[in-house]
DNA sequence: TGGGGTACTCACCAATTCGTAAGTATGAGG
DNA sequence: CCTCATACTTACGAATTGGTGAGTACCCCA
């Protein structure tokens, strides 16, 4: 098989969570979903600056196979798609909280911690 | 540069708290740290069963580097090397406290929806 | 008749991550 | 002198992950 097989039996919770939440945009599309409901596939495009088509709709399909996310598909032309996160996806989302709350307050750490640096390297005198 | 260099600038907070965690065996390393206080590597090597050697230092490393684990070296032959949480690192595990449980939950409801497909299959009536 | 817009899909390649197996330094014990 | 134990390091290669650019289907509008 090529399908993710996600990795099979796991040791702790935290793996299994990771195992979802793991892939280079993944955190990022659920705070889009999150912030704004429900998203079409162009914008949540935009709103990702960097992340290729192909691997939005990768993630997006592999979230949906883990139960994030909703992907609702109208019969029109030009086609529309619009995604929304599931209650299971919110969920998620009111788990990773904390863990985004300890990341910014890690970011704030490290510029500080470059501050001080360029304090010492640059700025002799007040 | 080979060194790492911790992606850049981040977007959102849990971007920067999923950049640390991310790592085949790092979240093991977290819990079994933080279950035992200190351990020396090749205890922790034999709490992670699957982990290498290399793999194992290499992520203990990149854990120093990002002021998660704290690294003892004992000056003996043969060496002694003891690892724990920084204060820091302990503040991160409480952070992914709810992403366990919730993975812990996730665990079960797959469980029970393998359940309810043997039940379809071999239990047709309650 | 031709171009535009949407949401993909595919083939191919590059980069990163992980695993395997071997080698290193040191002193104690036989 | 030889081996053992610990905590690594290194070389190599396989596997996984991500990026690029092109192609597809459909209908509307000019």
């Amino acid at each position: 098989m090529t399908q993710t097989p996600r990795s099979g039996p796991y040791i702790c919770g935290i793996d299994a969570a990771l195992d979802v939440v793991s892939g280079k945009w993944k955190g990022l599309i659920l705070w889009e979903l999150d912030e704004h409901g429900v998203r079409r596939f162009a914008e949540l495009w935009r709103g990702l600056p960097g992340v290729s088509e192909k691997m939005l709709t990768q993630h997006l399909r592999e979230m949906e196979a883990d139960g994030l996310v909703h992907r609702r598909v109208h019969a029109e032309v030009p086609p529309r798609v619009e995604y929304s996160l599931t209650a299971h996806g919110r969920t998620l989302n009111a788990a990773l909280a904390p863990l985004g709350a300890w990341g910014v307050a890690r970011i704030r750490r490290e510029r500080s911690e470059l501050v001080e640096h360029s304090d010492a390297a640059a700025l002799p005198r007040p």
